[in-house]
DNA sequence: GATACTGTATGGATCGTTTCAAAGCGCGTC
DNA sequence: GACGCGCTTTGAAACGATCCATACAGTATC
């Protein structure tokens, strides 16, 4: 419509094209007079880079893809958080994709992705994407992983040590005198979820006092599978019930909350004590505040981004796992059994 | 670095590009059997289309702008996700902007977007945005209003009615038997607080008894705000302070829980009422599960993106409003004052 | 057998930018 | 005044798809 081009920019500064080029590009190449004349040219045409053009020609993109697990989780909203501020201080835009654990959605971000010559793709991913993202770093896209651990050390990724995330909270489970732990959550095709099981055994095998680890398995960390997850205990006699829950993530865990408290009215931590993983902003605010492994989601996206930039910079760069530790937050749900002031009692 | 294009795929098929062309964008207009061999060659060649130059020949782009008020926000993350749903059913990817009540990074992203020449973009906008909404608009990009009604008509817009949800949590409140009500949100630039507490007022005067609304006004609608607000509430002596509260959304309510509740053991509700907007996931686990009015964010996001792509399919289309009826969700923290027996729910 | 018509296929022009080799310019040196 | 040296500027050639006017083959019609 508008259609206000470089070279009628040029025209109207009255220099050529490859100079109001230069001056978007490379100012420092061109004499300040120039830039000052083209630069109130753009301003008074009001022209706007056309980056289709721009993309093609040069080859670089102004846009980064993310596709995300579960983008109603708010740590997952924090993460992209954190990875848009990083990018919006490159200029760069981001491609937004939420694939809901479905295999399908992931693979058809990453193909639009690819249509789009995305600059690098950040992903925590669901099913195996490994192949999609070898072509893709053929084609020249680069991509890390995000909240997930590159096994075999072939991307880069960043990621929290959810093992020991899932021990360090059962270890506090223990310290706080359970010995009759559950942890509740799934799909096991989710390598986070393993591994917060992982480390919930550890903790257990390491412990001086003898403790079970039972598992009670949900179809997705959501709240709606906490609270059928919920729904479950209570339907066992209270002398089978678990003296305290590990939820996989804070999701399940505010699930699980509103099931045992909210409507069975059952006392937490008394009878049970809660634990999630995440510490959204919610776990806070809950019924019973809940006790959680904090993740810094925000520098999480950060950092991934700033990753990816140096891997397009530099494609010979070695996949380097960045991966941080996650951090106990106490709260009442896991206050001691004992009730008030003992502990060592 | 890989390269495939469109002529090797016609080489391999032993087609002109034309034709490749003709079997990407219009394979009804070609004989089944060179869409058979091009197909094919696709295949084996692993050919992706490059979209900078579709879009720079073609002029028509695959991606669709959202800006986003608060992305942290449960409600927000909902629209998104339907939006998104929408879009991914067009093969259309979303460029994704949050301006966290920002003018500044609303406008770069605007920018951004004029850029790329989305198709179209979808806004809940902070700042006052029409002139640079007008100007995408005479460059062939649509805009979209979200979660706000555009008062002059001249844009389309998706949204709930904020004036007559206010209204309705208000009467509420006063049916239930509270008196001294106060709003507690802001900042009064956001158009979607000013009709909430518009909307609170026509209750109040509408009232066969006196009703009071005070304002406590917040910087944000954030549970930090809340807290703070919280906190405000709890510095006033307990005969100063009203038996309601009527917060501009969720996070803000969430927030006045927690100060209140979660950390200086005020009874909600029978000492104070609390009441929300947006209905988010959280509101039902929290430690009093909050009453609120339901916004169809699923919906909102669905909507907008469809009105969207009718406006660029016809530029001439007339700009409408949609809006829809938020609805009220009474749970336990708004139970009648008075005591009672149906407290049980 | 000439003509018209339909359905497909073709290939060169085109979109708006960046790139880059070459030219232009001003100035100092010999 | 010829030459060389930086610093700027220039203009035409890409980039890879789509568009479109044209060509062509095959069939129907008279």
């Amino acid at each position: 419509m508008a259609g206000v081009r470089i070279r009628d920019v040029a025209q109207h500064a009255g220099v050529s094209v490859g100079t109001v080029s230069n001056v978007l590009n490379r100012p420092g190449d061109v004499s300040p007079d120039s830039v000052e004349r083209v630069n109130q040219a753009i301003e008074q045409l009001g022209y706007v880079r056309n980056d289709a053009a721009r993309k093609l020609r040069a080859g670089v993109s102004t846009t980064v893809g993310f596709v995300v697990l579960d983008g109603q989780n708010p740590f997952f909203t924090d993460v992209v958080r954190g990875a848009e501020d990083e990018a919006s201080s490159h200029n760069l835009a981001i491609l937004y994709g939420n694939t809901d654990e479905d295999v399908a959605r992931e693979r058809m971000y990453l193909d639009l992705f690819e249509e789009q010559q995305v600059r690098g793709v950040l992903i925590s991913p669901y099913g195996d994407i490994h192949p999609r993202l070898e072509r893709l770093r053929a084609r020249g896209i680069p991509a890390v992983l995000v909240d997930r651990f590159s096994g075999d050390g072939r991307f880069s990724s960043v990621s929290v040590d959810s093992v020991a995330g899932g021990r360090m909270a059962v270890e506090h489970l223990i310290d706080s005198g359970r010995r009759r732990i559950a942890f509740v959550g799934g799909p096991f095709e989710m390598q986070q979820v393993r591994d917060r099981l992982a480390g919930a055994r550890v903790a257990a095998e390491n412990a001086v006092v003898p403790v079970e680890i039972e598992v009670i398995a949900t179809d997705a960390t959501t709240v709606e599978a906490g609270v059928v997850a919920g729904a479950r205990i209570l339907a066992r006699p209270a002398r089978d019930r678990p003296d305290a829950l590990f939820a996989a993530n804070d999701l399940v865990a505010l699930g699980l909350l509103q099931a045992l408290v909210v409507d069975a009215r059952m006392l937490v931590p008394d009878e049970i004590a809660i634990i999630g993983f995440d510490d959204i902003p919610f776990a806070a605010a809950a019924a019973v505040p809940i006790s959680s492994m904090r993740q810094p989601g925000r520098m999480i996206g950060r950092t991934a981004l700033r990753i990816l930039l140096e891997e397009t910079a530099d494609p010979e760069l070695i996949p380097r796992q960045t991966v941080f530790l996650p951090e106990l937050v106490v709260r009442r749900s896991t206050a001691s059994a004992a009730g008030g002031a003992a502990r060592g009692r």
